[in-house]
RNA sequence: CGCGGGGUGGAGCAGUCUGGUAGCUCGUCGGGCUCAUAACCCGGAGGUCAUAGGUUCAAAUCCUAUCCCCGCACCCA
């Protein structure tokens, strides 16, 4: 049996639901998928979820239950949507699954015997709440750079020896320029390996949820190295049929989990296992907002739903055409090298301008005029050879995008007889060929209506609905294989074609912008593209947007302010954001480091009143100590600006 | 000197590896058509390709230096 295309996206992570970002990953691997079935090959598409890890456990009791409900209920949003945006997987993996649990400890095992994870003793400061080690000098004030408790622990873990693997990981870049895409990319990753690798530590205490560690139940494997797994267990491996599967054609996923996890760790991991490496990593570019990341906390977040139902509620259109709107701007501007920016200007001008104006347009015309002109059937005519060359080189242009991962330059293509025919059209005007009872119409006609068939073939993998409704009012079946794509065949002499109707209905602009309905925000994610099996330990969870907890005036009354006055002030060397400032408070001099440089100058600020946290522990910043805190508003860009008495005040004075 | 990406007509981008008189979409101005969803087609205006040197017959493209933006890392007491 012929070895399947094997497709995958990151499984996400459950702590939120879906947006624009995580949509982009899954759905250039949908069309991808979409593609190679068209062409004949038998595809797996793998998608999921990854559900273990502490911060599931607190989220779940943050939102009030118990972890496998709390995981069963994201999971199965993330499905929801991806029936919604018409993804169609083959494979849905959680990382909760017993076939995943299998996999991942057969993989530890594996790798324990082959020496490539080993024993160790652990000595270090330990963030708990987080599941992070960190070394000395990345401690702040005690604390984890986060603010979280951590304490010294001297344990036993398991160490995944990464280090060992860096020239195996070099020489396989070296070997396959195509390994990892694009190749701006490639070369970062190189320069990461070649700064060294450093062995990881692959076990964490088990606190009741996760996959515990073979042969030692006081340990789980941290979730960052048994994510990745699910690319094989997904697939059944030891015991199943992955060989039909592995290894991978294409890992799709954003940039942010590239370098660190699917180019190195995960690669190594496979060389550690004697399994083949997958053949190509995309790390794609982010859709930002506005040009800045997307992000809950600045509240730009699109849900692809919404925006697909906003369309709707604009224009009228079937919420699957909408859907495939949706599909098409994201194809059509799916960031490769560079990140690309979501505005709804964008997406509708694009909407108007590729859907409604050239392709809708084009396919309304023409019927009309068949209709007019040609009794609404395909006429007798010769197909003209402009017209088959035409989509000869859209389709070689779509095919050599694919091979290169260009998803834009393939939505381009596949647009390209839409356009071709919308001048055709107007060289060889039919209405004049009618009135002049020319012989020539019917072969006009019929390759104007052989156009619309190849473009209905070729949107397809990117806009599967839209390409039905084509079919639709050409009145015959869908597209089944690539080979129909052009072909005299695909749209046979006398098919009776259906009454046009518009099927991307423009959005009048003289009615105002197009807007979503309501301001979004509720419950998405911070996370980004690919955001994945790997978040950073900075990304926090954030279940409920919730109003801060109030506290009691003794709470606040212990927090002890005072107003100080800056007597010196000077940059701290190699950070561009910190003034180290020395500040008298009635008779007590303080140290103070403050993040402010970009603000403010050094000498902007000596002699200026300040008011000072006094009773803050003393933290350590760049190494120079901090023995207090700066009051300070924060502006649009998070900014500082520091707050000041109104009016001179007496030094020292307290403030309340 | 932490790592990396980028600066191309009003906007968004391609072209840079493999030098050869700057291209696409949108916008704008003018014209055309009337089959069509006020859609479509044609044409114009608008760029010293961040800056300065260099290599070359020829540089957006190669080399050197500088400036500015943006990620990551660090960091924001």
């Amino acid at each position: 049996m012929p070895k399947a295309y094997y497709i995958t996206t990151p499984i996400y992570y459950v702590n939120s639901v879906p947006h624009i970002g995580t949509a982009l990953t899954t759905l250039a691997s949908d069309v991808t998928a979409r593609y190679q079935r068209l062409r004949g090959r038998e595809v797996t598409f793998l998608t999921g979820t990854d559900e273990n890890g502490l911060k599931i456990l607190e989220a779940a009791e943050q939102a009030g239950k118990t972890p496998q409900a709390f995981v069963d209920e994201i999971s199965q949003e993330f499905r929801r949507i991806w029936q919604g945006l018409d993804i169609r997987y083959d494979t849905f993996i959680r990382t909760t699954e017993p076939r995943h649990f299998e996999a991942a400890q057969e993989v530890f095992r594996r790798l324990q015997a082959a020496w490539h994870i080993t024993a160790g003793k652990y000595e270090g400061w330990y963030d708990v709440s987080t599941e992070t080690f960190y070394r000395e000098s990345e401690l702040v004030d005690g604390k984890s750079p986060d603010g979280n408790e951590v304490r010294w622990i001297e344990e036993d873990n398991y160490f995944f020896r990464l280090s060992q693997f860096e020239k195996p990981l070099l020489e396989h870049l070296e070997k396959h320029p195509d390994f990892i895409v694009p190749h701006s990319r490639r070369n970062e990753v190189i320069g990461f390996i070649k700064q060294g690798l450093r062995d990881v530590c692959v076990s964490r205490t088990n606190q009741g949820w996760g996959v515990p560690v073979p042969g030692d139940e006081s340990k789980v494997i941290y979730v960052w190295f048994e994510a990745l797994i699910n690319y094989i267990s997904a697939i059944d491996w030891p015991n199943g049929d992955w060989q039909s599967r592995w290894p991978a054609e294409v890992e799709w996923m954003g940039k942010d989990i590239l370098t660190r996890f699917h180019a190195t760790l995960w690669p190594a991991m496979l060389m550690g296992l004697g399994l083949p490496l997958p053949e190509t990593l995309v790390g794609h570019g982010w859709m930002l907002m506005g040009g800045e990341k997307i992000s809950k906390s600045k509240g730009n977040v699109v849900a692809p739903l919404d925006l697909a139902s906003d369309l709707v509620r604009r224009v009228g259109c079937e919420p699957q055409i909408a859907v495939d709107a949706v599909r098409a701007y994201m194809a059509s501007t799916m960031p490769y090298e560079q990140d690309a920016v979501f505005t709804y200007e964008a997406f509708a001008g694009r909407y108007n301008a590729d859907l409604a104006n050239d392709l809708g347009n084009a396919l309304n015309r023409s019927l009309a005029m068949t209709h007019k002109f040609a009794e609404g059937r395909v006429p007798e005519g010769a197909i003209e050879p402009e017209a088959v060359e035409a989509i000869r080189k859209a389709k070689a242009d779509f095919e050599d995008a694919m091979a290169r991962f260009r998803l834009d330059e393939a939505t381009e293509a596949a647009w390209a007889p839409a356009r071709f025919l919308n001048k055709y059209i107007d060289a060889r005007a039919p209405w004049a060929l009618a009135k002049a009872g020319d012989p020539a119409l019917g072969g006009v006609l019929r390759s104007m209506l052989l156009c619309l068939r190849a473009l209905e073939g070729l949107m397809r993998p990117i806009a599967p609905s839209a390409a039905d409704a084509f079919a639709a009012q050409l009145g015959v079946a869908p597209t089944t294989s690539w080979e129909m794509i052009g072909a005299e065949s695909s749209l046979p002499v006398g098919t009776e074609l259906a009454p046009p109707t518009p099927i991307f209905p423009r959005i009048d602009f003289a009615q105002g912008a197009f807007a979503p309905e309501a301001p979004t925000g509720s419950s998405e994610p911070p996370s980004q593209g690919g955001s994945s099996p790997m978040q950073t330990p900075s990304q926090e969870i954030e279940a409920s947007p919730a109003a801060s907890p109030t506290i009691s005036i003794d709470d606040f009354t212990k927090v002890k302010l005072c107003v100080g006055r800056v007597l010196e002030a000077e940059a701290v060397e190699g950070s561009d954001k910190l003034l180290k400032l020395q500040v008298v408070v009635g008779e007590e001099r303080r140290q103070i480091v403050a993040g402010i440089r970009a603000q403010y100058q050094p000498l902007d600020l000596v002699g200026r009143q300040v008011v000072v946290v006094m009773n803050l522990k003393p933290a350590k910043l760049r190494g120079v100590e901090s023995q207090g805190m700066l009051l300070a508003a924060t502006d649009a860009e998070g900014g500082a600006i520091l707050l000041q008495p109104d009016k001179e005040a007496p030094e020292g004075a307290g403030v309340r």
